[in-house]
DNA sequence: GCCGTTTTCGGCCCGACTGTTTTCAGTCG
């Protein structure tokens, strides 16, 4: 039994008892252990216990454990058993919840998308009490474009978009400031859309600039202070939400709207507590009957006494925290390095001059020239004698460069576990990053003995994008994360944070993990062109999610101290 | 079904929008 199933398990229990009408908060509860079981980094077998972790309870807990026993859930199998299991793509739909279903299926006897569609297309919906024509050509709509566009697409896809609109906005007129919010501002791994507000004086000019925007296939909705589309950009199509706020609001709104929807729970319980009463407007008191509102986020925090959260640790854990129990997150300010990049002299973009001119621009003290080594020969990888000239031009640009260039090398563990140089050439190197890019499929032990390999040799500084998932494209090699952090720790050997949104590898709860263990992390772009030196945003954005101190990040550290760190044998690195 | 420095019962965030109504239910985030 994998983790996969019974989330999906769990899931469609929610969904049958939607469709029967169960209590509201009955079915959210069975949504809600599904999305716990998610969060936990954790396979389903190393979870001793899953009755332990926030919003499993002991009915949830027993379908999990009934699943590991015996790979049925008893529960699941009467519900399936009682409703056509066609209906539950139904509830995918637009317009469609658990209510509208229900009927669908009591009195049309619609028992999927195939029988939905007739129904449609002899339109027998339109007369059903509470649809209407509308109701039916949205929903036949839907089921044309359906599997044709993927539910959630990837934080590195979305970022792109976003950055077409954020273009758009600016060139409007009437607006006073906007910014991103949901789930990208909190930097997950994929969206379902793109999230912005808008503060304006002018809501109907704003509404209809934005109803103007290049490549708008469908507008979903346009109300007062909403207005959602669906947008072409090149061959994606992704929705977007714009909320029109005054510019008292504005705060509030981008708070309510980044949420995550449990952090939001939590700061309106704690407000209810308080007898006060959290809207997207502001803070309503309801002794007083005002709403007060807040010139920026960080007031509205501190209203409740509590410390300011960044947007992407908004989890709905325990960050809600009080002022003085503020810990500092890491920002892109505290990074003075970038420790693993590409040049010319393998796959990347541009010179090494050009590379360090880049990161120096960024206010960057030191970095690592990191190309790949001679095993990938389709990047062009180094061989000793190319990796020795390389590192002898680098010693030479120190003199004559206001930023300092540790040699480095981004080198393959091969399929069998060997590493692609010899010691000898290693113990000469400032930065020896090791990682896998060959021969994906194979078993989790032999992927293992290929990392501990790297682990335990003397001169292997960092393992990079440790798993080597591409998200929403690849799901990486078969890795055991505990394990690896546990040699990491034993080894001496850091871990990597690759901030490349395509990869944000090790994901956020393992870098928790890894910290915790006692293991430094390293968040590096890996860029193959200096524009993407600016990827180091998400990485700090991830080390935030993961709530690790500022000190725990290798690239906060200065080169003296990081220099110091790189001399010493690694059994001596970790205090 | 879950949860608990007001606890083992009685709550469970709050509001917008749409399409259907003729004051509101259902859906959505």
């Amino acid at each position: 039994m994998d983790k996969k199933t019974v989330i999906q398990t769990l899931e469609a229990i929610a969904t049958y008892m939607e469709i029967k009408g169960e209590n509201t908060f009955k079915v959210s509860a069975y949504k809600k252990a599904a999305r716990a079981l998610e969060t936990v980094p954790e396979t389903l077998d190393e979870i001793d216990e899953a009755v332990k972790l926030d919003g499993i309870g002991k009915g949830t807990a027993s379908v999990i454990e009934e699943l590991k026993a015996t790979g049925r859930s008893t529960l699941h199998d009467e519900l399936a058993a009682s409703l056509p299991d066609g209906l539950l793509p139904l509830l995918k739909l637009p317009t469609l919840g658990g209510k509208k279903v229900g009927k669908l299926y009591q009195e049309l006897g619609i028992t999927d998308i195939a029988t939905l569609r007739q129904a449609c297309v002899d339109h027998k919906i339109q007369d059903m009490p509470g649809f209407g024509v509308k109701s039916e050509e949205k929903i036949l709509a839907a089921i044309e474009a359906f599997n044709t566009r993927p539910e959630r697409i990837s934080i590195a896809v979305a970022s792109k978009a976003a950055d077409y609109i954020y273009e758009q906005l600016k060139k409007m007129s009437g607006i006073i400031q906007f910014e991103l919010a949901g789930s990208l501002r909190r930097v997950e791994e994929t969206v379902k859309d793109i999230d912005w507000i808008i503060a304006t004086e002018h809501p109907e000019q704003i509404k209809d600039q934005l109803l103007q925007l290049d490549g708008i296939a469908q507008v979903i909705g346009a109300g007062d202070t909403k207005v959602s589309i669906e947008l072409g950009i090149e061959d994606l199509v992704v929705g977007v939400d714009f909320r029109l706020v005054t510019n008292g609001e504005f705060a509030s709104a981008l708070l309510h709207f980044t949420g995550s929807k449990e952090h939001n729970v939590k700061l309106r319980q704690l407000a209810k507590e308080r007898g006060e009463q959290v809207s997207e407007y502001g803070v309503f008191n309801k002794e007083n009957g005002e709403t007060k509102v807040f010139e920026t986020e960080e007031d509205f925090y501190h209203h409740f006494d509590l410390a300011y959260v960044p947007p992407e640790a908004r989890l709905g854990k325990d960050e809600l925290v009080a002022i003085k129990d503020q810990k500092p997150y890491p920002s892109v300010a505290d990074i003075q390095s970038d420790l693993h990049m590409h040049t010319v002299w393998s796959d990347g973009a541009h010179s090494i001059q050009e590379m360090a001119h880049a990161a120096a621009e960024k206010g960057y003290t030191h970095i690592a020239i990191t190309d790949h080594s001679q095993y990938l020969k389709v990047a062009n990888g180094l061989t000793e004698e190319r990796l020795k000239e390389q590192h002898q031009q680098i010693k030479e640009l120190n003199n004559s460069l206001d930023i300092h260039l540790l040699t480095g090398v981004e080198m393959d563990i091969l399929p069998d576990g060997q590493l692609d140089y010899p010691d000898e050439m290693l113990k000469d190197i400032d930065f020896v990053i090791a990682s896998i890019h060959s021969s994906f499929q194979q078993k989790e032990e032999v992927i293992m003995s290929r990392l501990k390999s790297a682990l335990f040799n003397p001169h292997v500084d960092l393992i990079a994008h440790p798993t080597g998932r591409l998200i929403g494209r690849r799901e990486g090699y078969a890795v055991n994360v505990k394990q690896l952090i546990k040699w990491a720790a034993e080894s001496g050997t850091a871990l990597e944070l690759n901030a490349s949104p395509q990869r944000l590898d090790l994901k956020a709860e393992w870098i928790k993990l890894a910290v915790e263990s006692g293991v430094p992390i390293a968040i590096n772009t890996d860029a193959h062109h200096k524009d993407r030196l600016a990827y180091i945003q998400y990485g700090v954005g991830i080390a935030r999610k993961a709530g690790i101190p500022i000190d725990s990040i290798m690239n906060t550290w200065s080169k003296e101290r990081l220099i110091t760190y790189l001399k010493l044998e690694k059994s001596k690195r970790f205090k």
